[in-house]
DNA sequence: TTATTAGATTATAATGATTATAAAATAAGA
DNA sequence: TCTTATTTTATAATCATTATAATCTAATAA
């Protein structure tokens, strides 16, 4: 579609099915993905899609600003297709990690940054998730068991 | 000497010599140094130490709160033996990281938490050291080159 | 429309970080 | 000093990520 090829043109790369299909699952996925799960939702479309390709796709689409790459899971890179200035709210349990658009000004004084020339912050917020401070995994499966 | 002991002591973990020259080496060390570094420096001292003492002893210490595992270097894990509230300037070039010692007060409202209990957050300023943003390899080897 | 080609995809190997395993060694308490 | 639970060591296994090279294709222009 024209919004596609739009959306890819800015970037100057080129517009393959397989990038359309990993940039849109990320816009409409809010979870963050990690490039296994981006594989495993996209493969389906493309069932011949190489790992590779998720992994080029993705460095692509960070190297030209088109997504960011997220820190905060030290297991694996996680991918916010939303690269304006904003922040997150992570579960230390799962992983969960959700969107902070919330305005925090927050400077740095020169005399505190040891000459750096410093660019931007990026705030995480961590916490519990009503899911995991719920029921753990035990509780769930008897629980399944009864119900 | 007594004094490690007790560091430890506190931590009910078994005092090993290993155990004593990792934290030390933690301690001394402002650079939030990774495994691999942590295992070169100890690994000096104790040249039959195993790869799996240091990740075994890094988990240790990370689980009983005597050390914090950093996440801002998506290539490695790194280690801060400062567990007191506080922040980081990390350098997008080189993943150089300092301190940042200073309090912001920040609060997120419960109607933006999405359920989760809160319980602190982490600011991660970025920018470029003074070491990245002077000279490039390529300089700094032609400069060598001529002086 | 077709031919050309730079760049992308694929399959696969290689690397590097981290975890798992099991045997040998040792700290800590009796 | 003895006993034992825990730790260390050596090594294998796993998982995420990158590198390589052959094949394919999107984009451009004749």
């Amino acid at each position: 579609m024209k919004k596609d090829i739009k959306k890819y043109k800015l970037l100057n790369i080129k517009l393959t099915p397989q990038r359309i299909a990993i940039l849109d699952y990320l816009e409409r996925n809010k979870t963050h993905p990690s490039v296994s799960e981006i594989f495993k939702y996209v493969n389906r479309r493309f069932p011949s899609m190489s790992f590779a390709t998720v992994y080029n796709t993705l460095n692509t689409l960070v190297q030209h600003g088109r997504i960011r790459e997220l820190t905060m899971d030290n297991d694996k890179k996680r991918f916010d297709p939303n690269t304006l200035p904003h922040h997150h709210l992570t579960c230390i349990k799962c992983k969960r990690i959700i969107d902070v658009d919330l305005d925090y000004p927050l400077s740095l004084p020169e005399n505190k940054s040891s000459g750096f020339k410093v660019l931007g912050n990026h705030i995480e917020f961590y916490g519990i998730c009503s899911e995991c401070s719920s029921l753990n995994k035990q509780q769930k499966k008897k629980l399944s068991e009864i119900i």
